[in-house]
DNA sequence: TTTTGATTGACAACATGTTGTCGTTATGAC
DNA sequence: GTCATAACGACAACATGTTGTCAATCAAAA
């Protein structure tokens, strides 16, 4: 195999490997408010302004169907529900309940805490940089196939 | 929310989105040869020396289980196969079949052009840093938990 | 040698995400 | 204003990964 397929096939397996060490970090610090990662990740999408299930796709890097049935469990679970949307009719606006602000704020100290564990570790700037040199990547693969 | 919580927010939400691209680009690639991004890579991972379930899946960061699907599948797809372990009577080693490593070899010419174009991007030496990047976040994690 | 604990494979239930399809709704071209 | 196209929600089938449990196997301590 090419030097340069080695360096792609290292970083696809890193981003494998650090896509699971967050999700299990992310279900650590949700559990407590009885939130996973997946409803973490769509009902703070929605947490400072309410969006149609396909808004918050295309925010996260999602399929439509995905947030979809996630949603609708949020709502089920009385976390989010659903507002009528004045600009589309059928594409009603998810907004979190006050059950569901509760849940997000009540992750917030030990994500706070486990980031300062995290800069502590990078030191200043350090998780910064890391951040760009992971969008720089996710630049890179958008305009590799989009 | 703090600021650093929210770089520590970000940086999940991008690996996520990252996992999702490389999920993406690597099922594109794997598909001539019939193979999907879960077959790739236990197959890529006893490619040069045969392994147990179990090593595997410390190997690439997942459920010892998962994998002993996914390779249960390959093995009777024709991919792989189970070879008795001289150092463990239960716990086979599990290795490529000639159709195997046919289909490994099928994906590297496409694997390779794709590496060429995110070099051609990054700029030489630019997708080294990168990965430096994601090994020093994964490592962090690991501290953090483990 | 015996026993105790860790590792491993097997199996099942479940969570999450994707793909495909369908009817509904909005948008823009004509 | 009509019509074609795209966007959207709904629903189902499926792939993949996790969690939990159990018995078999190995390794190390007693």
């Amino acid at each position: 195999m090419s030097d340069q397929a080695d360096l792609l096939s290292e970083a696809a397996l890193t981003v494998y490997r650090l896509n699971g060490q967050f999700l299990n970090l992310g279900d650590a610090l949700a559990r407590p408010a009885e939130l996973t990662v997946a409803w973490w990740q769509v009902l703070s999408a929605v947490e400072a302004e309410p969006m149609s299930v396909a808004a918050i796709a295309r925010l996260r890097g999602l399929t439509r169907q995905g947030v979809q049935r996630t949603a609708d469990l949020l709502v089920d679970k009385g976390l989010a529900e659903y507002a009528v949307n004045p600009a589309h009719r059928r594409a009603k606006l998810l907004r979190p309940t006050p059950e569901g602000l509760a849940a997000i704020a009540q992750i917030e100290p030990g994500l706070t805490a486990a980031a300062e564990r995290v800069m502590a570790v990078l030191g200043p700037g350090g998780l910064e940089e890391v951040i760009a040199a992971l969008k720089r990547l996710s630049a890179t693969l958008d305009r590799l196939t989009g």
